[in-house]
DNA sequence: TTATCGTGGATATTTATTATCCGCAATAGG
DNA sequence: CCTATTGCGGATAATAAATATCCACGATAA
């Protein structure tokens, strides 16, 4: 059971996208440079959360990504599925009913017992990452981080967001 | 994410073995029979069994394997920390600290609060899976699967099992 | 002594993940 | 209108991991 690389980074950069202000996007390059990843690749996986409806993409100059929704209403189940799909980690392939002694399909009808333990299990999990919101990832990391880590994410976030023509809030 | 096709096989397995009498063992080749599976790599995950101490094994003719305590003792986590490694799914590879503008490592002695949020969830995914008796697999196998599937895995068990000889024991 | 079985290593084969590249549409600014 | 920048999507390569097979070995029951 192995979570791919692109879960990490897509909650670090949601957590950084929620530090912008009111329509400001951050460009995924200027993602990919704050965490040290490939910018080709992380754009895969941004992609993949706007696909989700969890960011909103600009193009153009000027453009990049912000938070779909506000941070309360976004949590780590909601990006975990984004980025490494819906389906269960167990999949049951029916090897009860592979064996030399075929029985007829009808003997198969109720749910394989294993299967309804090892989902009961992935349930629980999505659900502790459903009540992990994306807001209390970030006010946990500014009450809790070291300030230095804290007050540069805050510098980053102030030097590379940019604010959208139309917008009616202003950065200082 | 997403689980090795030997999990289910190992578990399946495993509530076979619960089913023979005594000291009495099935072999490799036979499960791999039962489940249409494919024998020299059933006995790998076998053999990870093995050295978790979830299974015994005996060599030579009329060897095999047999539960190395009572399926009561056995969860559904043993054997899916056994079959799939120890290590978390969620590995957190410290891309806080990867950007061009790195701190001095002082500021980052405190855990990364999404590692502990996402570690978090999966402490309730073992738990779901540790409350999950290998019994309680079987009894529920037994008493709610369609009968024709029952009597098919006990006829089979009790064709392929294999009594030792210095055991107490005996099949009728 | 022989045939059967598990063990462990070496090694293919297949599949998934990670990563890069290029053409395209969108768009802000001149 | 023109250009530069950005995200999007597809194609593709590089890398890693899971799956599968084979063989030599020690153990052991008959």
């Amino acid at each position: 059971m192995k979570l791919g690389e692109g879960v990490e980074a897509a909650i670090h950069c949601a957590a950084m996208l929620a530090g912008v202000e009111g329509e400001a996007t951050l460009s995924g390059a200027a993602m990919a440079e704050a965490f040290g990843l490939s910018p080709s690749y992380l754009l895969k996986h941004l992609n993949m959360l706007s696909a989700a409806r969890i960011l909103e993409s600009v193009s153009g100059p000027a453009g990049g990504y912000r938070l779909a929704r506000s941070a309360e209403r976004i949590t780590l189940l909601d990006i975990v599925l984004a980025v490494e799909g819906r389906e269960p980690a167990f999949r049951c392939g029916e090897i009860r009913q592979r064996g030399p002694a075929k029985l007829d399909a009808s003997a198969y009808v109720k749910p394989c017992g294993i299967n309804a333990a090892m989902l009961k299990a992935e349930r629980a999990y999505r659900t502790a990452l459903a009540e992990a919101k994306l807001s209390d990832i970030v006010s946990d990391f500014m009450s809790d981080a070291d300030p230095r880590s804290v007050a540069a994410s805050c510098a980053f976030v102030a030097r590379h967001q940019r604010p959208q023509k139309s917008s009616s809030t202003k950065q200082a």
